[in-house]
DNA sequence: GAATAATAGCTGCCTCGGCAGTAATTGCTT
DNA sequence: AAGCAATTACTGCCGAGGCAGCTATTATTC
């Protein structure tokens, strides 16, 4: 694309940006409640489903799934393995590798909020019809997909300036 | 809309939630970093843009705009003020409020840092037509409206239950 | 194969922002 | 009019999470 916004017209209720701002700020709060009963909280179920779906099994992955730092996920991490919820398994091939895994409570913890989680969003999209959602969902993963491009090119330019420097 | 989540079928990948979270987690270090070389904050920038766009002028208004807490906000405002990027005035009418106005510094910092801004969302954007963009921000859009429904029913929900309480 | 770099996980330290509580002001009720 | 509720802005306090630094292990390079 040519170049969607410009410094002349820019108003921040247009941009995308300020948009998912609004929106994460408006529904964190709500997840919180929702996790509350089942004293989880949303970073925790994030990496419960990050387990639960395969997306991640290894603090490293995670981290990165879910855009926290190394440090911020080992007490995450230290949280739901002092509560039974997961395992920590040092790795025989590579040493330095952690794997996590769902225990059956952890399971059962993910099935027992799952339906209010479900209700919840469903609540968020009524008046949206199902190609409406699947459009949502699709325009927003490849933003995702690009920023998270971008997210590597940047580590790895300052890679190259920390050389240059040195 | 019927319900589009299901227990049986759900995954975080296709959850608005999951996604908007992702987003944000993605592209609030990639704006620390383009506000960086001008000292501002995401948070600040936010704040700075409501009263550019005449979004809201009142320390109430724009808490409620950002979904930050009111004691959050007078520090916020505190440290744009200090800098001069904006100016507190106590209301006439209403002693309570405090209104806010964008000095010709603050106009200044604005327009010194809005084209790295649309500079970086369009970078963000890119593969992405016109009619996409306009579509995601039509629907974070109505996604917004009614998480915002939701925020607020649920504290006069709240309300009531206190009442009972009492 | 030794040296250097890169990666995984972990630990203090510190900032940002949420929560609860306060004073001042206004609106509502009766 | 008077008291009660609601709202605004502000202040301590605390937890979540980012940053820098550390050790152990693996990958790369010469």
């Amino acid at each position: 694309m040519a170049a969607y916004y410009r410094p002349e017209n820019f108003s921040a209720r247009q941009c995308v940006g300020y948009l998912v701002a609004r929106a994460y700020n408006l529904l964190r709060p709500q997840m919180e409640a929702v996790f509350d009963k089942q004293d989880l909280s949303f970073s925790q179920w994030r990496v419960l489903m990050c387990l639960r779906d395969g997306i991640a099994s290894t603090c490293a992955d995670i981290s990165r799934e879910i855009s926290h730092d190394s440090g911020s996920l080992t007490r995450l991490v230290d949280q739901l393995d002092r509560r039974g919820l997961i395992r920590r398994t040092r790795d025989r091939k590579d040493r330095r590798v952690v794997t996590l895994a769902l225990t059956p409570a952890g399971r059962g913890a993910v099935g027992a909020v799952l339906p209010n989680v479900v209700a919840h969003y469903n609540d968020v999209l009524e008046g949206f019809s199902a190609s409406e959602v699947k459009t949502l969902v699709a325009l927003l993963t490849r933003l995702l997909v690009r920023a998270a491009e971008i997210e590597k090119s940047a580590g790895e330019n300052a890679a190259v300036n920390r050389e240059r420097a040195a």
